[in-house]
DNA sequence: CTGTTAGCGCCTTCAT
DNA sequence: ATGAAGGCGCTAACAG
């Protein structure tokens, strides 16, 4: 292994100024800086990481948990960890995994024994007992979705309230004179409440606002079976009502149940699904959908983790940040009136 | 912070002792063991990370480099990340998470800077940059595909010569006279050679054994229209011909397609598509499919890696595992005859 | 069975 | 503008 003695060696110099000329907390002269990086690079000089972090008590990782493990809600996940990813990179940090299925051990792991500086928790719940674990943390934290106490922690998320609102008024505005929410699995009903909830108030207030009916089916049991019965109890009341889906993994089951029932959304009705813009396009016919955007609520969460990482910036005043979804218009809405 | 000599002077032990409690490596009376674990307890010590490394020289982290970035195959990567992360886990081992457009650099970084205690490399392409770099680095490097050249290192795949010849096999057990490869996109044809050209090689021999007929349509191009291009140019040939997808990406839509064109598979044709089973159930019918098993595959990988990591076990002496991939019948090809 | 001690490689305060 | 030196918290000889 190469250490920065070697390379204050080949230098001719001390390896405080190697270590200096590294973090640029110092001036120096144009000439020692050269010998120094002529040196590093003759040697591929690299830091060791334990060392550094020891002495200066930065790690440079961020730690990410995931909703891994049994029951974890596991669609959609990578655009995030992958946005996670780069934008660490881009402050020259890396991204230590940690699994949601160790609970809160996990947090105090990465915190006790100094892991890394910072912590993205994913898959917050609405009553998540992580949370208060996560607020008594030294390290920074950022949550990914809202509680409904975060602690005085700062979080991101979607805005389901006005996914719920954006969806409705599309259907509203298609001339429908109701809309079906097929809903959610049960599974899902009983962890995420907040989520559901507020997908379910934008959509509700917004069909009040235009007086078009409005009512759920929900749970929606997963797979083939389970969307073929929500479908009948949706058309149930008759007429055309327009669909929403705010439920990934139901989007394309729902969607095949209506074809196969001889109302094809796009013609017969207006189906619109809550969903990445990769799922809505990979479906055929490709579903109108409301874009949860991953990857700007992702983006924006690691914004705020290294402004409170840096002394300098100063942290948004805000502790809850919503992102606005956007409503794309596909194959299976019916065309403007 | 509280250290290990915070927790000898509260257990009245040497700091030393405290160390050698908890790493179990000499023998210590059952006495002082108990007052220096109440301590760690009463304090809720955690060593410290870096520390630990340093003067240890090992770092209790994995380094996983995944096909993140521009261009990359991110289906179906969930699972091997998940596997990965809860094996590393059961063997006290952190996971630190590098992105594939890092390239070679992220490879050096990780064991330059010491960041991790060895590596698993996915997404491994034929002629891979990375190989020759990997097999350089003083880490232990298990690689997640077959490179044609593995210059050594130890690599762990799906048996893709295999399932080429499972699904052939089953569509030629149920009648069909002739088989159509709907085979990949041309991005992943021209990355991936190696795994095209074993799946294919696979189900040609097999196509012969039985003296069936043996086509390809390739590339497909993504999504809707191409499917149902790949489809048309499928069924020219006449007749019934059994389909195999070779491509998650694509077998739902060419499912659909075969539908929209009047062929539905289990009734009129069979249809097997190469996919995990998740993606497998997920469409509607539910998909014959032959599993990549990436779990299967993850598992063993980390078995090796630790084998290579413990100086106890010694590791397999074949350098190229395969892993059995599995078929399972469900409603997209005919009953059997 | 336990304590003492010498680093691991780097950062950072002093001193010059 | 540069060196020297102490210490970050831990492991692992070395000495009893």
């Amino acid at each position: 292994m190469v250490t920065s003695r070697d390379v204050a060696r080949v230098a001719g110099v001390s390896q405080s100024t190697v270590s200096y000329v590294m973090s640029g907390r110092r001036s120096i002269s144009a000439e020692t800086r050269k010998r120094v990086l002529d040196a590093i690079e003759q040697l591929t000089y690299q830091p060791n990481a334990g060392a550094r972090a020891l002495a200066s008590q930065r790690t440079q990782v961020i730690g990410l948990v995931v909703p891994f493990g049994p029951g974890a809600d596991t669609a959609g996940l990578l655009p995030f960890i992958e946005t996670i990813a780069s934008c660490a990179r881009a402050e020259d940090h890396d991204v230590l995994l940690v699994t949601t299925d160790e609970g809160a051990a996990g947090l105090t792991r990465l915190a006790g024994r100094a892991l890394c500086d910072a912590i993205v928790l994913m898959d917050v719940e609405a009553d998540d007992a992580r949370i208060p674990v996560a607020a008594a943390l030294k390290v920074p934290v950022i949550l990914i979705g809202v509680p409904d106490d975060s602690a005085g922690l700062h979080c991101v998320d979607m805005d389901f309230t006005l996914a719920g609102t954006l969806a409705v008024d599309e259907i509203a505005a298609l001339g429908h004179d109701r809309v079906v929410l097929i809903g959610h699995a049960a599974d899902v009903i009983e962890r995420d409440i907040n989520f559901v909830r507020r997908f379910q108030r934008g959509a509700a207030a917004a069909a009040a606002r235009h007086g078009i009916g409005y009512s759920v089916v929900a749970p929606v049991p997963p797979g083939t079976a389970g969307a073929r019965e929500a479908v009948e109890r949706a058309l149930d009341g008759g007429g055309r009502p327009g669909v929403v889906v705010p439920n990934s993994q139901a989007v394309a089951p729902v969607l095949h149940a209506l074809i196969e029932r001889g109302v094809v959304p796009g013609r017969d009705t207006s189906l619109i699904g809550l969903c990445t813009d990769a799922a809505a396009e990979a479906t055929t016919p490709a579903v109108t959908n409301v874009s949860l955007e991953p990857r700007d609520v992702s983006r924006r969460a690691m914004e705020i983790l290294f402004r409170l990482l840096d002394r300098g910036g100063e942290p948004p005043a805000q502790l809850v940040e919503l992102i606005r979804p956007r409503l794309t218009r596909r194959e299976t809405t019916l065309p403007a009136p």
